[in-house]
DNA sequence: TTGAAAGCGCTAACAC
DNA sequence: GTGTTAGCGCTTTCAA
């Protein structure tokens, strides 16, 4: 009937038992005989008794471990925006004893990786938040830690075949399909489309093959006489790489050029700049310093935000929600794809300083 | 040295007073002599302090009336979107005993508007949040409200005159630069831009005035040979509206057409969908039903999404915070404008849905 | 297997 | 003015 305030005393007395029976059986744990189960069953299925979450945590002592597994942020001002992100979520947390702890590996080395992953399994913390950027090294790990039943959470990169509480990211196919549309919006029908895997194998990342899969069908769906391909450009040397470039910019007809890594725009950039842009759009990812700088001087056109520091924080709430409070997640949380111009750059800077939307 | 948690009983006993005394200085209530308070606040300044929310609503019993005063939802599809921010809010508040109730208006009344102003005004509840549509009714709310020491958040709408805690909302001046951006991205130098207020008095709405003067003052720094122009269509007669649009459309340079208000967009829309579109660009606000068919179907380019929902749970959240923390709040919280195309439009729609990123 | 009781950190009433 | 203390609802330890 009235919802008001049932507590655990209020069961143990309608049960005729005390409140630790009751506790026990909430939780089952410990030891209860059948008859007062059944007493205290009995009363719970005749009230609506809702557990008090803020009595709950104080009353706990228990402290929780929540481990994240991510690129060195040092070496990739990508991975410093999620770092934040998770830095943030850190501060926010730390009162509820919910304790983060980042593991860090190379981005561009398998092996650290599967160090740092070996570290985390072995650490058998209460929660993970993991970005699997090397796909054949997350796997095995994923099995280890899905068998020690620790819940996890992945964000940035999605891996169809394992089953986190939740996935926090962008759809990256459509994400390329927004590449496509940007770079062609108002082009006439029969120009050249490029897109560019700058210093990440392609082959080995399905990252970068979702969002070339989305540009390319975009054009499909279309169906206009634009051609479209693929290139990797992921040669040390600098000296070819330029060459590479120069040579896609023989091409006349050349409507735009779409970057697949957010790192890689500056690469381009910085050509362009010496050289001079000619008219042709470029659309690229992220808010780096560089790229920003580039998007304001005029040479990319527009630049998508993954919003990597937010997909970081809002993985360990995610992962904090739940083991604090039980609460179940959204299987994937996809993030907008938001498309940043000149003119809107310092909204979105702007919005990231005081972002700390926060825990509580 | 270490942050490990600090109690209200470690700040005593590192003060040399009680815990009595501590709770004293840090919600200023009853009386404490200087010289502790200048201990206690010694040993703060010292330490970086956090107080413990959970603890802190399970203690106390208080109860917090917080009043959200909008315009009544059921008239129109943007307040709704709001509404439902107030609604998240309200359920992930109300474990911590944070009342939110809400008060209607009639958008096109400002009389309604009075009358709900003096309902809060007289319930006097611990926090207020409001849309300041109305400014010059607004503003006498505003003196009582201040005069009872009643915080206060504004969103959606500024007013400059007035000290709320905080501002919730957009830049409009660079909404109206971004609309004046994608309306004549890619254009040649000498067409026509006109700026739509329909529906709403543009002489009467700081709103719509600051939109407009943004979008023009973009084409004065680019200096081009743009010819651009303003025009209220508020002609409650059907056809009439429609000679006017049709008098815009013979205009043979006509680069596009920025439209300041979110239901403005339809009227024009539907004559366009009758009459077929010509080749100019077509920019409106938001992710109302109408507006986002419209978009798919190619009429509109480009939305700008002012995220009213978000806006409205910030709100919220930041008094919230505010009372239970007695934190500090920003004083502008500027949310970034929004770029929405057909290509990323159902990305905005799905993030919607599981937007609830929570008090906690 | 059970009940009693001592916290969790903070608030607020109550003595002194 | 100040310190002490009894809760808030729940968890968890400890006797019984």
């Amino acid at each position: 009937m009235s919802k008001d305030k049932i507590r655990i005393k209020d069961i143990a007395r309608l049960a005729g038992v005390s409140v630790g029976t009751v506790d026990r059986v909430l939780h089952n744990r410990g030891k209860v005989s059948d008859i007062a189960l059944q007493k205290v069953m009995d009363t719970l299925r005749q009230i609506d008794y809702e557990p008090n979450l803020i009595a709950r945590t104080l009353g706990s002592k228990k402290v929780y471990r929540i481990m994240v597994l991510l690129p060195d942020p040092s070496y990739d001002e990508y991975w410093m925006h999620s770092f934040q992100g998770i830095k943030e979520a850190q501060a926010e947390w730390k009162q509820y004893d919910m304790n983060i702890e980042t593991v860090l590996f190379n981005l561009y080395d398998r092996h650290s990786f599967s160090k740092a992953a070996a570290k985390v399994a072995e650490a058998k913390p209460d929660g993970l938040l993991l970005a699997p950027v090397f796909y054949q090294e997350a796997l095995p790990l994923l099995q280890l830690i899905e068998a020690a039943n620790i819940p996890y959470v992945l964000f940035n990169t999605n891996i169809p075949e394992v089953h986190p509480l939740s996935f926090i990211g962008q759809d990256l196919y459509e994400s390329g399909k927004l590449g496509a549309e940007l770079v062609s919006f108002d082009k006439n029908d029969n120009c050249t489309y490029v897109v560019l895997h700058i210093n990440e194998d392609s082959r080995n990342s399905v990252h970068l093959l979702e969002k070339e899969k989305g540009f390319k069908e975009y054009f499909k769906e279309k169906s206009t006489n634009a051609r479209v391909y693929a290139l990797d450009i992921s040669n040390t040397d600098e000296s070819l790489v330029r060459d590479e470039i120069e040579n896609l910019l023989t091409d006349q007809e050349l409507g735009g050029m779409f970057v697949t890594t957010s790192k890689g725009a500056s690469i381009i950039c910085s050509y362009l700049e010496e050289s001079g842009k000619k008219k042709f759009r470029l659309v690229c990812y992220d808010l780096l310093k560089e790229n920003t700088r580039y998007l304001q001087s005029g040479i990319i056109d527009f630049l998508i935000n993954q919003n990597p520091k937010q997909q970081a924080f809002v993985g360990v709430h995610y992962l904090a929600r739940h083991l604090l409070l039980k609460k179940e997640l959204p299987a994937t949380k996809l993030f907008p794809l938001e498309i940043v111009t000149r003119q809107n750059l310092n909204s979105y800077l702007a919005a990231d300083l005081h972002q700390k939307q926060g825990a509580y």
